[in-house]
DNA sequence: CTGTTAGCGCTTTCAT
DNA sequence: ATGAAAGCGCTAACAG
């Protein structure tokens, strides 16, 4: 591997001369810059991270702290990876992935031997402690998910006005009576921040469009969803519609329903709130989709932001706090109830 | 950020003593050593990697080349990522992804300027353009999907074994027509690894068992999906099974089955073959699964093994090329056929 | 058992 | 318009 000084040397100047031409930053005569071009090419000279670090104190790289999930959510997790990486390398940054069961000691590794200039954190729950982590670490840091109550800047799809704009749509296609299939029990238990939006728009859009709107929290278990949905979709008169935020378990949701000899969206219309782009299951029905590239940019911007004005600046920024407004898919419009069943 | 420097002040040793006491490679006393502890507890001293890398030429980072698909094939990718990434870490290593969209400019790039000390590339293809830079650039490299006449270090399902194994489970469990779905046409015109062993290991489990396998290439898209499956599963005699190995569509597949007005596993069997585990649309099928975790684990064991041997070495190793062997998810048993169409 | 020192490759004053 | 030289933080000879 060539160093500088070789480079220097082919070229018949001084190592720093070679520094300037890479950097621009001084100014070089036409003859010289093309002689060290020439010598960089020959020797297939490239800079070496490690003593740019060193000397510079930049990395140009994030970490990402990647949720240790089971399943399917290990599959949402991973498109947010790949789409943060995407959107880091827009900004000239490469990303590290942290996959430590216990995320603080992990963040706190990378933080403190200088392997990062900044952390996005995925799937931040209330009182995350790896928030408190890189507090304490002043490590600039952005989240994805949103957490009232945290100073640190963040994005999230605004799950509130998702909700809400899912029931009305429903609402406007003539459905009078409708389930809310919410979160599951041990996530509003645990007060997510997603999951406590979500009721309030349901319960938001129920007073506004003057629907029926039953509140059903969802269940962690695909055991107790069949006896759940049997109960929500059964009982008198019953519901047309079906508005679903908790979609890990969408497939044995669809299959249930299926079982329930309801066909969709003959006898009910399924509509999805938070759902993968592009994902199969969720084939052509209506939905609000989870906008992964666009909280992917986001997140990377506000990071590398933080890194730019410090830790602690975003406190007073008022962009440091994005809620992506929701939108229905192209395409899948909320089928209308059965005929006769509107009232 | 303290330095060594400052802990040594401190301590009142001379800086490499420090060093000395962190590698261990030296004996010290026992004063001296606490004394060093004490010193890096209260200073909360931690050592900068890019002045080790710079020093000793070892990063302790993978890089991890993610291919870029679209939809549901990124989830896949996504979950190898964070298992490649577990799996790094239990050897000491971090993992840096990289997802450009020309993956050879990525792996160049990250290669020259030293920030990684091997490379682990998923979704490996014939020809891939990414093996002749790894090559070129003597870079320590495994690959996770097999490419026969690639002489790095691989592993991957044996896909041949598997798509054997699910047909002979089949004919065991007494089906006599069955209709294997192989890869998609592209996958096959392409001459990808995965799809030419499956079609393989059809054929010689179709002699062995002496069933009457009917075998079908897939389609990328869905819309050619229903016509495929209509004429697939309609002809007669119909079959009684149906074996898949291209799973990406298998939501939209089980919907046209039941489309057909055959029931699962009432009127058919659907056996799986290279699912994603805990995929939830894949329920409870007689399935075997994408070993994900341990190819990642063999994966990045490859890719160290390529470091400390030098990135030539593995080409004589006989350990260098992992098929992993089959298994039929637990649980889960073929069905029979329906009664008094065995034959 | 411990200290002194050179140097990894780069950027950036300071000097000309 | 260019060079010379210091130093980022660490490790590993070399020297007691």
């Amino acid at each position: 591997m060539a160093t500088i000084k070789e480079v220097a040397a082919l070229a018949g100047v001084a190592p720093s001369t070679v520094s300037y031409v890479l950097s621009g930053s001084r100014k070089i005569s036409d003859r010289t810059r093309e002689a060290v071009h020439a010598a960089i090419a020959e020797l297939g000279y490239y800079p070496r991270a490690s003593a740019r670090t060193l000397r510079g104190a930049r990395t140009d790289v994030l970490v990402l702290a990647v949720p240790r999930r089971p399943g399917r959510a290990r599959a949402v997790d991973g498109c947010f990876a790949i789409e943060v990486s995407d959107a880091a390398r827009a900004h000239g940054y490469d990303v590290l992935m942290m996959t430590d069961r216990n995320g603080v000691d992990g963040l706190r590794r990378i933080a403190r031997s200088g392997l990062a200039d900044a952390a996005v954190l995925m799937a931040v729950q209330e009182q995350d402690p790896r928030i408190d982590a890189v507090s304490e670490l002043a490590f600039p840091t952005a989240l994805i998910g949103h957490d009232d109550g945290c100073a640190l800047p963040a994005v999230d799809l605004d799950w509130e006005a998702a909700v809400r704009l899912a029931v009305r749509r429903t609402a406007e296609a003539g459905h009078r009576r409708m389930v809310f299939l919410a979160s599951a029990d041990h996530e509003i238990d645990s007060r997510r921040g997603y999951a406590l939006r979500g009721l309030r728009g349901a319960r938001k859009a129920a007073r506004e469009t003057g629907a029926e709107v039953r509140i059903h929290p969802s269940t962690g278990t695909a055991e107790r969803l069949g006896a759940l949905l049997r109960t929500a979709l059964t009982t008198r008169p019953e519901p047309t519609a079906l508005v679903v935020q908790h979609l890990l378990l969408l497939p044995r949701l669809l299959e249930e329903v299926a079982a329930l000899g309801l066909r969709v969206p003959g006898d009910l219309a399924v509509v999805l709130v938070g759902s993968l782009p592009d994902d199969p299951v969720s084939g052509a029905l209506p939905r609000i989709e989870l906008p992964v590239g666009r909280m992917a940019q986001e997140a990377v911007r506000l990071a590398v932001e933080a890194i730019d004005t410090g830790p602690d600046a975003p406190r007073d920024r008022g962009d440091a706090r994005q809620l992506i407004a929701p939108v229905m898919a192209p395409g899948a419009p909320v089928p209308p109830p059965p005929p006769g069943r509107t009232g």
